[in-house]
RNA sequence: GGAGAGGUGGCAGAGUGGUAAUGCAGCAGCCUGCUAAGCUGUGACCGGGUUACUGGUCCCUGGGUUCGAGUCCCAGUCUCUCCGCCA
């Protein structure tokens, strides 16, 4: 959520940098200051009713020790109008504030001064490309029917279990899976981020503070009678840590990373987009997160790109990084790194990988704040990346890898796979 | 699930219904020829004022009683201890 200050001093800059995604924003924007204003007006009036309140009760309390207590009880018809009155003011006041909010949910962040215009994926910046793509040939299988080849993943049995989207893991394909999440937090703990196991399940509070509630509510798998969520990503439970924190400027920064199994209703989706690995229920990923200080965080964006590039990397996978225009980012975003690996057999390119500088949009509703030297409290800025997402990685490891004499599995993996060769 | 105790500033910790002690840490300043010590100021949030300054709110949350609630009443919630159940 925008903050009030940004949007009353930098009204005409919003406007500008929320047209790169396509927001027209100067309604809302000018509505929110115009309930602002009343809502501080009201505030105004309150205070100066509860102030004479005040002294009134503070005056009776005087009478009553002087022994007065005639005069004291001809005070109290005053105090008890002004009971009235401020108890009117008080629902308005609290009225304006619930209107307030509500607008201000609806406003998304506001992209960065290097985000490019656009509407849709089509206008996404691409940055830079690596890796070679293997020529298969029109031997290559996707990774479906590799899955089955092998005997690596069950997908039907996992229908069978609970239902679509929930695969099941098996034998080499098991370990594979084992094997990439150790890999990745291995890797996270040598960059220096420290390790959490957090919760999977999250409460309202929580899903709140990163921004999946109020709106995304059919996106997550909710358990009514506690009312706690299945987390989306490591993502809520591990910024959450830092909800309601007072830091100091010297704890900066602070890496976090974490492997969760991630759950996601993914309502509505349906297609070849669908198809094996491509879009679960439920899923396993390794995610990085940093809070850090409004000064240095694109640095620091920079620096997280640069640890996935490293893992991508290690992986031989080919991949390319992209810019994301104003439309394809997500709502809390200030701007957002894809990161692309090319699946050989499925000829394109499948996300595995976003990070993003969220600057004080989430800080603001966790109420994570920094005291500068002169004793401020200032919002921090926080960010996240998936490092990685594991279905993706393992469609691209099968296709890209795969040979006549079976899969093989990249160099720097083997320690943690105990193979060489799926086959 | 049952019984009891408790939730007060970054932390620790007082508080007969009269308007939140004190200590520690942090920060700012002063002082001592360095260091340590010492002295002064400093809670958070929302407002008003160009500044000096100033109003309000906040003692887990929400209601209630009262001129006035950290303190009394009701409901909820969380933590701790004990019991029960259990991997």
């Amino acid at each position: 959520m925008l903050t009030l200050t940004d949007i009353r001093t930098k009204r005409d800059e919003l406007i500008e940098a929320l047209a790169k995604r396509q927001f027209n924003a100067a309604p809302i924007l000018d509505r929110i200051i115009e309930l602002d204003e009343q809502r501080r007006q009201t505030q105004t009036q309150l205070d100066n009713l509860l102030s004479e309140a005040n002294n009134i009760a503070r005056s009776i309390g005087q009478l009553m020790k002087e022994g007065k207590h005639s005069e004291a009880e001809g005070m109290k018809v005053r105090t008890t109008a002004i009971k009235e009155e401020s108890a009117g003011l008080k629902d308005m006041l609290n009225g304006i504030d619930d209107d307030l909010k509500a607008q201000l949910y609806l406003v998304p962040n506001a992209p960065y001064k290097l985000v490019p215009s656009g509407k849709s994926e089509h206008d996404n910046q691409t940055m830079d490309t690596f890796g070679e793509i293997p020529d298969l040939g029109t031997q290559a299988l996707p990774h479906w029917e590799l899955t089955q080849k092998y005997d690596l993943i069950d997908f039907e049995l996992g229908t069978k279990i609970t239902g679509a989207g929930f695969p099941v893991y098996k034998g080499k394909g098991a370990r594979l899976q084992r094997a990439l999440i150790q890999f990745f937090l291995d890797e996270a703990n040598n960059s220096g981020y420290t390790e959490y196991l957090p919760p999977h399940m999250v409460n309202e509070d929580s899903a709140f503070g990163t921004g999946q509630l109020p709106d995304k509510e059919g996106q997550m798998y909710h358990d009514a009678a506690d009312n706690l969520y299945l987390i989306p990503t490591a993502e809520v439970p591990l910024t959450n840590i830092y909800r309601d924190v007072l830091l100091k400027e010297d704890d900066f920064p602070i890496k976090m990373c974490g492997y969760t199994p991630c759950f996601r209703r993914e309502a509505g989706s349906y297609g070849k987009d669908v198809r094996g690995l491509n879009r679960l229920h439920q899923f396993d990923k390794v995610e990085i997160v940093q809070i850090e200080h409004p000064d240095r965080s694109y640095e620091t964006l920079e620096q997280m790109v640069l640890h996935v590039k490293g893992l991508l990397t290690k992986l031989e996978l080919p991949y390319r990084t992209l810019r994301l225009c104003g439309g394809d980012m997500g709502f809390a975003s200030a701007m957002t790194y894809d990161m692309e690996v090319y699946s050989t057999a499925q000829q394109r390119w499948l996300e595995v990988s976003s990070i993003s500088n969220f600057e004080t949009f989430q800080a603001n509703r966790l109420k994570c704040r920094y005291k500068t030297k002169d004793g401020k409290s200032q919002l921090a800025h926080t960010l996240n990346g998936s490092a990685l997402a594991l279905p993706r990685i393992v469609a691209a490891l099968l296709e890209n890898h795969q040979t006549e004499n079976g899969i093989r599995i990249p160099k720097a993996l083997v320690p943690y796979t105990g193979f060489e060769y799926i086959n």
